[in-house]
DNA sequence: TTATCTATTATGTGCATACATAATATAAAA
DNA sequence: TTTTATATTATGTATGCACATAATAGATAA
């Protein structure tokens, strides 16, 4: 956490902060010092401390209210960040080789879910893809995405995603969406055992995303990773 | 996103500039004004632009380099916050009524991979117990726990798990610990199967969690979640 | 040519000051 | 007593100014 020295000011009395609430030296739901008598305490201007108390509030741990002070949060909620990185990236960061083939494409009229996620009508059709993302050329992920033609109609006739995937493709495009994620389990099916090159029935980490911009709705997708696949980070 | 109007100065600053990197007015990787250039253009102390572009470089939309400039992040990575509940508001968030019930306990000597996790000796023993947690009675999750004994000796008087789970007794007694979770898919073995009264070979989505505070660990757990378990959240 | 020094530049930070605002406590009026 | 006005308080924000610092570009010396 602290390992980089901050010799400023404001953040030495933010971690100096920190640390008096996690060693309880004020309890949950606790109210702390004002900033005028903490400003006195620390020796600074009270701009420096509003500056470390707002930063340990964005990260949740404080609660700060006009007039009635802050106080410790009551009920930690522990917030975890995790970035999602795009497949190359992650492929690359395990010192493997990334590789990725295109092994389905079409223009067609997705199922009733997939419209509703697209939030396209009855009739239209929209892009699909199958891609296979491979480390050292061993499957590793396979990913099932329906792209809106309406949103991103450029993509019907891009014909080249050999260097670019489509997702790589979609990020240059359109770089600043929104999104939900979800993520789950899910029994390997005979095709997405195919995909995979492993056995039907293996469980598999399914992240299940859906992207929109300016309440345009751009993709939907799911992303199954093989066996064993970990998704990781800090709180 | 900007639903509260937010009338401050460096608020508004922030979704103005937000909306201009949006909208590619500036494109992926370029640079973008000055500090001073922006607060002539927006008639405000520099001091308010850097407020808002250090939010913005906060989110990882930006980049900012002393004397480089301020630039486009050229890799938008997407950041998810995802909210690690107690189970407890995970079921009663759905409408559930939760209980839970404590099946195993013991003080034993775990394994090499846990004595691992707990930074712990050979020798050494551990607190261990196993638990079923319940959405309106029907088994939700399923978890395996251990506790350092050195770093959490009280929770081996402590009887009574019946109110609260030994979980939300850890936030109580340890509130402010940092910790590694990592998410994957499981199949269920007979003993997790059992637990969770499901079938051998399910798919169960699996947390992995260690948290330790001022660098003594405190615990280590597994929380396998029944099928058809979505953990889901925005980016 | 290469290495070294030296501006220059844009961001990073701290401070004093002033005023805004939300929420509360107190006093005054009904 | 209840309602309403008023003062008080702690945080929220904006600003001007000064100086720190990292990184670059240019000038100078080897």
């Amino acid at each position: 956490m602290s390992s980089q020295l901050q010799s400023n000011s404001h953040h030495k009395v933010r971690e100096s902060l920190r640390e008096r609430i996690e060693s309880s030296e004020w309890k949950l739901g606790e109210l702390i010092p004002t900033e005028v008598d903490l400003a006195k305490e620390y020796g600074c201007a009270r701009t420096t401390i509003n500056r470390a108390l707002q930063a340990l509030a964005d990260e949740g741990i404080l609660i700060r209210k006009r007039k009635g002070g802050t106080r410790v949060c009551p009920i930690p909620i522990r917030q975890a960040k995790l970035s999602i990185p795009i497949l190359r990236e992650q492929v690359e960061a395990i010192g493997s080789e990334y590789s990725h083939q295109l092994v389905g494409r079409k223009i067609a009229a997705p199922s009733q879910s997939i419209r509703q996620n697209l939030k396209i009508d009855d009739g239209d059709s929209a892009f699909y893809a199958e891609t296979i993302h491979f480390a050292d050329h061993r499957p590793f992920a396979y990913e099932e995405r329906w792209v809106n033609l309406k949103t991103v109609p450029e993509i019907e006739n891009e014909t080249d995603f050999d260097l670019l995937s489509i997702n790589e493709w979609l990020i240059k495009t359109v770089p600043f969406s929104s999104g939900e994620v979800s993520f789950s389990a899910h029994k390997a099916t005979e095709r997405t055992a195919k995909a995979l090159q492993t056995d039907i029935g293996a469980a598999l980490f399914l992240v299940d995303r859906t992207t929109w911009m300016n309440g345009k709705f751009i993709t939907t997708m799911k992303l199954y990773y093989r066996e064993g696949y970990r998704l990781s980070t800090t709180i």
